[in-house]
DNA sequence: GTCTATACTTGGATAGAC
DNA sequence: GTCTATCCAAGTATAGAC
């Protein structure tokens, strides 16, 4: 990424318009004009808007994911660990698509593509679960049936399921507003359930 | 204004938009969704985008004006009312360009009509300050050498040009924010000259 | 009063000059 | 690599039917 300085400079600022303005009402000309660029001259680094947003929310969605370790990690119970990283994981969800001001077509539009980017982190994700859950084995916080791997898999989905049916199921506020509380309630008494 | 409910619709609708996506990313079918109208039905009660947009403005600083008589009245000292309700006249100026995240071009276009906004309200603030000082000098709290009501002029005006001295010498952030906290302070400390 | 149809302008995207 | 020219879709605004 460093490598490409004029790139970074796309990104910072479609970060700071979508941001703002959401991605609806970003234009290209706001994004060329921070940039430095006219907005033809966007379409060398990139195929088109959605994909520039898709950059953005990956960059965002990596540095969280890095932020998320290590707050994970300053809890000092290692069910407590697990919690925190699952369910920060939906709740940070609702955050993008709050902060962008996605409108209900538009995530269903750039939805598969918003999985696109889950699934890059998805494998860093799973490995930072199989550590939290090898370490709680070892210290007999509890145990598996399962090897440690399997079991931070199935975690993992079952996240990501709990927050898809969230957004198919449609519950939201009068403003488009996805509520996701739901889904974290659901994940935690799962979780008590699974971990122990 | 109430005889007239469409019209009111229109211009909450217009409130919203203008409150959540600026005066640019606002579109005539944002608004026309919200009031269930057609946008072109828009144009039967309003000349153009521009217009619902002061109406607007002007529906929120008579509100807000109305709560600032009230708010300035709470203080026990004659003068912290005075310095109160001039103060945040300005405060508030830049509250609006900052909620309906007006552009340095567009904040210029539409300023004559903002002094179109400001010159409706003026009677009316101009009365309330020479109350204010009436009551001051009854009071003995202060004395002037001419009357209270020439004086609340002067201090309108006063507080009027330090706004839009700011505005003009463009002392703004990277962001295009205006900061009026230097023509807040310049006018405290013209105040403390004038009211003794 | 509200709508459809339409003229004109701006935004997303492509082709091709340099 | 970056730009101008251009296409098509969406936005502002007007004309006129009902």
């Amino acid at each position: 990424m460093k490598e490409n300085p004029k790139k970074e400079e796309i990104l910072q600022a479609g970060r700071d318009c979508f941001a703002r303005f959401g991605f609806d009402k970003t234009t290209l000309d706001d994004i060329g004009r921070i940039a430095g660029l006219n907005k033809a001259s966007l379409y060398y680094y990139f195929r088109n808007k959605e994909e520039i947003f898709i950059a953005v929310v990956m960059a965002e969605t990596k540095a969280h994911i890095a932020d998320l370790k290590q707050k994970a990690l300053a809890f000092p119970d290692v069910r407590k660990q697990v919690r925190f990283f699952l369910s920060e994981r939906i709740r940070r969800y609702g955050e993008v698509i709050h902060l962008t001001r996605l409108s209900v077509e538009n995530r269903q539009k750039l939805e598969p593509l918003f999985d696109e980017v889950y699934e890059e982190t998805k494998t860093s994700e799973i490995t930072f679960l199989t550590e939290l859950l090898k370490k709680g084995v070892a210290d007999n916080a509890f145990s598996f049936p399962e090897p440690s791997a399997s079991v931070a898999e199935s975690l993992f989905y079952l996240s990501d399921a709990l927050k898809h049916e969230t957004i198919r199921s449609g519950g939201r506020f009068i403003t488009g507003e996805v509520d996701f509380s739901g889904a974290i309630e659901k994940l935690e008494r799962l979780l008590r359930l699974i971990i122990r």
